[in-house]
DNA sequence: ACAGTTTTTTCGGCATGCCTAAATTTATCG
DNA sequence: CGATAAATTTAGGCATGCCGAAAAAACTGT
């Protein structure tokens, strides 16, 4: 018989399935809803078709549940690879920054191939070379080994009311060319952030940045103040964040 | 029309394609009879019928020349990308023994997936980091970047007379338990040796090895002594090796 | 409720790279 | 030289993962 027909998906799948696992789980990391097939095909550069066919494998594996014309989740076994997968995402990532002297906007791509080849042993070591980091350079949380994460409490600044303050806890990475200008205007993570208020007619939001005493005041487009994730100083209480 | 149909093989191939002029390659460096079908599928793990495939391919690309029935052999394009990914196996094995604390037998499966995925960037930025280095953690010459590489001089010790002495310049790594003998051993690159003599009938190869003044003897067998690559110290006149 | 739109799945195909078994060619030896 | 033997190539298939087009299901708004 053939060497693992209904194996425990212990190993870790191809480099496909690795990839639709973790976009399976970052959806989900900031917010609940679950992801569409759509989604996945769109986050995956793939055709819808592709992502059936895709979704019907991995259900298979013990990695997916789905019922047709449903959202797409995850097993607490997809879960696991997916921790596992984006373990090893993130801290090649810190390796790229801060061992070969990467831009922050230049690392995701050698990363989302990287994450597929290196061993478990590789891992483990870059990270005890690493100082064992818990976030990645874009702020976004290191899963430990053993699939525990901690993720912060933090709201996207253009949801946020005029008044809020807070520190820079995550910026998105998907647009590089969106992390070259926050490189350029100097804006980081850990920065302190307060929110001015918002030029009229869906216009941008007026915020003051600084690390120290030199703060400077500017507008942010939608984009970027999209991407920006920011841990409010203190509990707020009755803001937009309610829900 | 579709892409790259008769483009000019400036990239870099599939993992395959470069796994194979690899191998092809390898074959060549310390000795000079091109490579057979059935040896090119013996070191690459695949069937006869498979090579045949792909030697095709490679022709088709420019990469090797072959008629029908003899050895491969590469055409200069195919040395090209054979000393680049050369050159990449070696620098991550360097990595892999200075920076994240692998032994050297542990170094050569990792590096053989990895050789395929990181950038041109990547391995330029850990080529610096580790100082341009010329060898690998088993003495073989790292080509550079333009694909330049000074092979030294070397014979293996099994095949070097009475009297000889030299320092091992290279050992294969084609067989981590024979590394791991080697360590236990206290063998190791730019070790001093001193070939004693032969026990008889194909008995093992008695030799005088050691760094500093902590010199001791002992028999090697067969395989250990090909493994070791000696470059001898004085130009000796007169001896095996004028072939 | 139902016609039209959008989303999702199914179907048939393509590209890579591997395999076994069957030719075919080349090598060897009496 | 000719008959085996050995090496190599060809033929036919399989697995993965992708695609576009067509079918099916699920939403929409009136
Ligand atoms: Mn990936
Ligand atoms: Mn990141
Ligand atoms: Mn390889
Ligand atoms: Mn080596």
């Amino acid at each position: 018989m053939p060497p693992n027909k209904h194996s425990p998906a212990l190993s870790s799948g191809s480099a496909s399935v690795q990839d639709y696992v973790k976009v399976i789980y970052s959806f989900t990391e900031w917010q609940d809803e679950p992801i569409s097939s759509s989604q996945l095909a769109n986050r995956l550069g793939v055709a819808n078709s592709s992502v059936s066919e895709m979704v019907r494998k991995l259900v298979e594996l013990g990695l997916a549940i789905h019922e047709p014309y449903s959202a797409v989740e995850l097993s607490d076994e997809g879960r696991r690879l997916a921790l596992a997968m984006v373990r090893r995402h993130r801290l090649l990532e810190t390796f790229l920054v801060q061992e070969l002297d990467y831009a922050w906007d230049e690392v995701h791509d050698e990363a989302e191939l990287l994450e597929h080849t290196v061993s478990d042993t590789f891992i483990e070591r870059l990270s005890a070379k690493l100082g064992y980091p818990h976030r990645d350079p874009h702020g976004d949380p290191i899963p430990d080994a053993h699939g525990t994460v901690d993720i912060p409490q933090a709201h996207q600044l253009a949801i946020l009311d005029a008044g809020h303050t807070g520190r820079i806890t995550r910026i998105s990475d998907s647009n590089p060319a969106l992390l070259r200008f926050l490189s350029a205007e100097d804006i980081g993570l850990d920065d302190h952030v307060e929110v001015i208020g918002r030029k009229p007619f869906g216009g941008p939001v007026v915020v003051r940045v600084g690390t120290a005493g030199r703060d400077r005041e500017l507008d942010l487009g939608d984009e970027a103040a999209s991407a920006l994730w920011v841990f409010s100083d203190k509990p707020h209480a009755g803001c937009a964040l309610a829900t």
